[in-house]
DNA sequence: TTGAAAGCGCTAACAC
DNA sequence: GTGTTAGCGCTTTCAA
């Protein structure tokens, strides 16, 4: 029978008492320190396998200064971006032996620096996912939660790599294709507010419009789901626009939908453009033209950088700047000649 | 300046001095206990507040046997029904002030015993997901894995609530729909081998043919991901079938695009069915027509179950047993004349 | 090579 | 009411 010591499960001394040995050695065995007579390790292990004895991490990691696990903080699990770069991070660090725990702020931005303090105490390192912050509370926290990787996100506070995607330079190539497509009005539905990859794109959008006086750009009111581009159906036929850019895949997919219940083509009335290139992008109907971002990539880049400070090596990561590619679907078209109305 | 203890981080000890009293006073302080001297206990706080003390959760864990964590291993964290769990639960687990870590087994069946087991001993409970392992080994593990709960797989080891769909009568619902709409002429695209919800479709199968001897049902090769039914156009088209019941809505997205790509309608020349309702289903083109899952809810309930067993409530948990609900949109309509050959 | 003992940071039983 | 002390389960000096 295997005897327990208090708490019930078989511990380190339950092994030393049945291979008559003490805890230390035991210890010694367990981790792999050659330090011990070969036969003793014999039994060790022997009494350890009979026992089914798993050293507990909890003990260990009291001992050692270091869980082996990691924290992510998103805004939304339930956003398919955040899904794929928790994806890319856990199956990165896993390969490396370190299991990740997540934490969903609900778009709660209130929320994201005590839910990022907690998670980081149970953990050797933490990666924020486009906190929705502000920058002084960021940078103010930032410290306290090294190590740190932000994606989508920079922060003045010193030795926190920060990944993150040219939003600005992607709008600005989806826009220019829809230009060369013919199309003189375009749309942009936005994001939520506070998304620091909003204001990105939104700064791509002033920069092509001041390339392209000529084009006349309306800027709409939205968010980042399905619904957003359900909804702003309405918005969108009341601007004109033959051209619209939405926010992400999903808002652009919501868009779709809400289009295509309206009895219109895309793109042969419409043409509609998402971002991210999530897996579902290439399978909607017409299939959608999009800002690809490698976002699993985005996810073990994180683990990489988390790892380097984990690991103390080297000076100051890098970080990384990510190139969003121009993938063109078929959810674009040229341009229809213009009409006085649109619906009708 | 704040004084550190051994580690680097500030302890409860560098806030015992800095109040002038002892750990355990600090302790009971920070742990709301009301025996403490109102007075002592304000400067308690505020030594804590000035150094920023946060307790340390690994010492807490040790001493209290619990880590407020739970576990969740799923076998695929890209698969959307998974994800769509993972959210449930993590939301539900939030609100009692657990945390939830993660593992993934990437389908490989004889990883997830191990990972089980690691992620259990990290955490206070664990939620196995649809795991691929075969029952005798379910059942062998199950004991060392207990406060457990199951989703969508049963297990003869006592204690092991489980909280399953009725996929059967869910498939079967799908077929009487497609059979309404005078398809006469059925395929089933299958899931992944050791699946435990594929095999349950496929007795709703059975059950369904043996009801209707006159419908013919094809059985189709499959998997559970987009490429699936995207490769599996041909084989749709070559069994004559007018009437498709996807293993799931990935699947069923594939084979629409697939089908799109070859010019064929849906409804018009074959209707297409799905599985789950993942949130993407009724913005497909055509929207699709599923068997609506109410899966974040089971994430939920996983929550619920657990927890009960955590607090040791109750003798036996009940699990659940979850009926899908048919949800016709657009993917399916009245069959066509049958005719000799679809391709061509 | 091995055991005894200290310590990781905290909680809780016990004594004052 | 508060301090002292003994663990929680493990790793790791330090002696032997």
């Amino acid at each position: 029978m295997a005897r327990k010591s208090a708490s019930g499960r078989i511990g380190i001394a339950d092994v030393a008492v049945k291979a008559g040995v003490s805890h230390a050695t035991v210890s010694r065995v367990m981790n792999g320190n050659f330090t011990v007579d070969p036969e003793i390790a014999a039994r060790v292990r022997a009494a350890a396998a009979e026992l089914k004895y798993q050293p507990n991490p909890v003990g260990r990691s009291l001992a050692l200064g270091k869980t082996d696990t990691i924290g992510i903080v998103v805004p939304d699990l339930a956003n398919p971006t955040f899904q794929a770069i928790l994806r890319g991070l856990s199956r990165a660090a896993a390969q490396d032996g370190y299991r990740v725990l997540i934490a969903d702020s609900f778009e709660v931005s209130s929320e994201e620096s005590i839910l990022a303090g907690e998670a980081r105490r149970r953990c050797d390192g933490l990666v924020l996912c486009a906190p929705r912050m502000s920058d002084a509370e960021l940078e103010e926290i930032a410290p306290s939660l090294h190590p740190l990787v932000l994606i989508n996100r920079t922060t003045a506070a010193p030795g926190v790599p920060s990944l993150v995607v040219d939003y600005g330079q992607g709008v600005q190539d989806i826009a220019e294709h829809l230009v060369e497509l013919g199309h003189a009005r375009l749309a942009f539905l936005a994001g939520p507010h506070g998304s620091a990859s909003n204001d990105m794109r939104l700064k791509g959008l002033e920069a092509f419009m001041a390339a392209h006086p000529h084009v006349d750009v309306t800027m709409l009111e939205g968010g980042s789901d399905f619904d957003t581009g359900h909804e702003a159906v309405d918005a969108v036929l009341a601007s004109g626009a033959t051209g619209i850019l939405a926010f992400n895949d999903l808002v652009a997919m919501g868009l779709m939908s809400g289009l295509h219940e309206r009895g219109l083509e895309v793109p042969g009335d419409i043409s509609v453009t998402g971002f991210d290139d999530i897996p579902f992008a290439r399978y909607t109907t017409p299939a959608l033209t999009t800002g690809a971002v490698p976002i699993t990539e985005l996810g073990e880049q994180a683990w990489r950088q988390l790892r380097a400070l984990i690991r103390k090596e080297g000076d100051e990561p890098p970080g990384g700047w990510y190139q969003p590619r121009l993938e063109v679907r078929a959810s674009t078209g040229p341009a229809k000649a213009p009409r006085t109305t649109v619906h009708g």
